[in-house]
DNA sequence: GATATAGGCAACCAGGAGGTTGCATCATGA
DNA sequence: TCATGATGCAACCTCCTGGTTGCCTATATC
């Protein structure tokens, strides 16, 4: 397996925020968020910048799994892959779970 | 207003996932998700780096707007802002509902 | 075969991120 | 008031990141 495109599960979910931390790569997951495949001349159509630094964006979506990509005759074709997101999804809902939980156990408390 | 501790709503959440995007501050938000405020020195007692870096990461994610800082006596308290995490999440259920849909069109598409 | 199109590779650059050390400041408590 | 503990400030360092340019390779297409 090389060292690029890590699909397996990841229990840090760190690297996938830092994937998405990043204006320029959020628009590419948005645009493949319709589950469509695009080549990397149709994700830098319309860009500012230049069609390596999206080449090297994918690259980083790829590494953190946010994305697959695979070679069709003369184009590298590139598909959201939903896994990483449910997964940082269901961390911000245990996140969200303990705040909520505190702040009942808080409520509950006051009104004793 | 300060260039710090920017609170207000922001429509880009790159800067979220970016400020989420590091082992050691998602651990501080961790640590901060039961809702209860802690100081610098209690939140870099158990850690490796120093308090310095410590700071360093709790600024950053006051910046993203994740944390509120104030000082009280000789130590500044730390509380966990649920407001930036929850925009995130609707961001997340945004994607993922724009992928639902496209899967369930293919599957109608297919079984017709 | 010649040409245009899609992509890969490598070098390079400026600036920022994460971390450290050293020292100053401020509040607390005996 | 004086020692201690909590924090702030600034300089410094290394490495990564986002971006560029130049050039090479491979695939279509006429």
């Amino acid at each position: 397996m090389s060292t690029h495109s890590i699909q397996t599960r990841d229990p840090d979910p760190a690297p996938i925020f830092a994937a998405l931390g990043d204006r320029t790569r959020l628009s590419l997951v948005m645009k493949l968020s319709d589950g469509q495949t695009r080549s990397i001349a149709k994700l830098s159509a319309d860009t500012e910048i230049t069609r390596q630094a999206v080449t090297k964006h994918l690259r980083v979506l790829e590494n953190a799994g946010l994305v697959s990509s695979s070679r069709v005759g003369r184009e590298s074709q590139f598909a959201l892959r939903p896994e990483p997101i449910a997964e940082i999804r269901s961390y911000l809902d245990e996140v969200s779970r303990q705040w909520d939980d505190a702040l009942s156990r808080l409520r509950s408390f006051i009104e004793q």
